[in-house]
DNA sequence: GTCTATAGGTGGATAGAC
DNA sequence: GTCTATCCACCTATAGAC
């Protein structure tokens, strides 16, 4: 009786430590117990079970940038939590489920790449936010607009989490991450 | 009579788009006119293959990166050189080679992997170098270790550079690079 | 909802003729 | 060096019994 919850979670982690290419229904199916077959009585075609990955990521994405917003005042601390949400996911030796799309989005069927867009779309957008915000109030300091400064972050994030897992150094995210942080100091 | 080189050629571009696991050399095949059993005539394996995939890509790389030590003088320059080759790459719509491979990191060969780690250790090695010089003579500033900022450069420009393909504005890439030399101005 | 069975395709790889 | 032919493993997906 695998629920679509107990699916999603478990195609969830393999896509970020493996990508989209990089599991299978199989996978999963060995994982419950279960047959292959079962698994596309809840999600007939990966494609639906992809988009509905991404789709249930950018939903606790986003729930978990509201509750920054809800728990934190300072433009700087808000980044930092921002930041800590990424040393989480890699601290339990995962990377962004959007990144490692983001690397295979060529392959990925076309539901899947309007999903993707999304998601960024909209972390960029709360991140120009806060930085827009925090230079107002003098507490940020950055050349530009908003929107890039955010468009900035969020690739280094990315790229920092791959990085760090390939060469075996998840540690040195955490400073890198505090780096880009201090840059935007005011 | 597919040479080696076409071959790799080929191999290099689908690696550069789709990634390790999105190409078969079916498709080399076909670019080429060519069977797939005559490929293994050439590359037995596909994992050699890739791995020769690597190996040229940073011996490549790292004659470019003799080059602009034998080009230009000032740190600031030898950073948006470096930059520069990002943005080629870009711009021929690929995407770093390694940069993918990083992202399908857990599914390579070991021997993939090995030569992965090498070229990021190159590739930080040469810009630790520059930033180091650079602020010896005042002209680059920047807090904490040098290998450590130039961990942070390659990160970001690998990340900006998925993130600009997957958001369909490649156009920003340069935009991020030149924001990330400029923050590192004396 | 889950199973067995299977279809239809593609993956990397090999043997042996030419 | 390239071909035909083939192998075997794996993939996504479906039909139909239970």
């Amino acid at each position: 009786m695998p629920s679509n919850q107990r699916i999603l979670d478990l195609a969830e982690r393999l896509v970020q430590t493996r990508g989209y290419n990089g599991f299978s229904y199989a996978d999963i199916a060995a994982s419950l117990g279960v047959t292959k077959a079962s698994l596309h009585y809840h999600f007939p075609a990966k494609a639906a079970l992809g988009k509905e990955l991404i789709g249930r990521y950018e939903r606790n994405f986003l729930a978990a940038l509201a509750a920054i917003d809800a728990e934190v005042r300072k433009p700087r601390d808000k980044l930092r939590r921002y930041a800590g949400i990424y040393a989480e996911v890699l601290a339990e030796g995962r990377m962004c489920l959007c990144g490692m799309l983001a690397a295979e989005y060529a392959t990925l069927p076309k539901a899947m790449q309007q999903e993707l867009r999304h998601y960024f779309a909209e972390n960029e957008r709360w991140l120009a936010a806060v930085l827009d915000h925090g230079r107002r109030a003098g507490e940020l300091a950055f050349k530009g607009s908003a929107r890039e400064a955010a468009g900035l972050l969020v690739s280094s994030l990315e790229g920092a989490m791959m990085l760090a897992r390939s060469q075996g150094n998840t540690k040195r995210f955490g400073a890198l991450a505090e780096r880009l942080i201090a840059g935007l100091a005011a």
